[in-house]
DNA sequence: GAAGCATATACCGGTCATCGGTATATGCGC
DNA sequence: GCGCATATACCGATGACCGGTATATGCTTC
């Protein structure tokens, strides 16, 4: 899994949300550093609906308007904590890593 | 940066390392969920190394073939650690998501 | 009242990291 | 001599993502 898709995935963890919703969501988790595409965001959550980790929740009409709502299903649940399972032991592993070479002296000039 | 990628980094982060060595490195810090493809490793070394990250450390020649060291550079290890620290906040946000959402009872059947 | 901006969904062409397979070469065990 | 592990390297295909654009509406500003 992407980095997009995970934001996705974690933007919809909190509550449902429309597609601009998630688009904002993420650039606020991120500090402003992803901005997702439209065409990111919509293909995904194609991608993500037809692999069954996310579904409609609802429609709204605003301001004329539609919106519609995703959720997580309960398999995208699983999927996210299972990524971000992942992610943690990763950053572990590298973080023990850069904290050796630190010790190992300041070391070799790269 | 992808998945393969940042292991790559973390491989080359313990000790400098050939090819063939980062490869295995890589499966056994997955428990063997990812086997790096010939193609995908010697691309992203290629590409690595002219991005600056990594540089060819030593060569030696055992049992009449070539090995290929590599090691990570300071902009590497500096690289290296800025992903750790976005894999660490990445994963921590989606974490309490996920157990905000079990605690707001077993909930909605997804 | 029109111009511009935010909201909102959607499509499309292109890029690029990765995948899967293959080529090449050597040494070892059977 | 055959298969396997080691070792580097190339190539075509895939697919997620990017960037741009189209469409539509309502709000704000001049």
């Amino acid at each position: 899994m992407r980095e997009p898709t995970f934001l996705i995935l974690t933007a919809l963890a909190e509550e449902p949300r429309h597609g601009y919703a998630v688009i904002e969501d993420v650039s606020a988790m991120t500090g402003g550093r992803v901005r997702l595409r439209a065409g990111t965001l919509y293909a995904a959550l194609d991608r993500l609906r037809s692999d069954g980790l996310i579904d409609v929740d609802r429609e709204e009409v605003v301001q004329s308007r539609l919106r519609r709502y995703y959720r997580l299903t309960a398999a995208g649940e699983r999927s996210l904590a299972a990524e971000t399972a992942r992610l943690r032991e990763q950053a572990a592993i590298a973080d023990r890593r850069l904290r050796a070479r630190r010790t190992d002296l300041g070391g070799a000039p790269a």
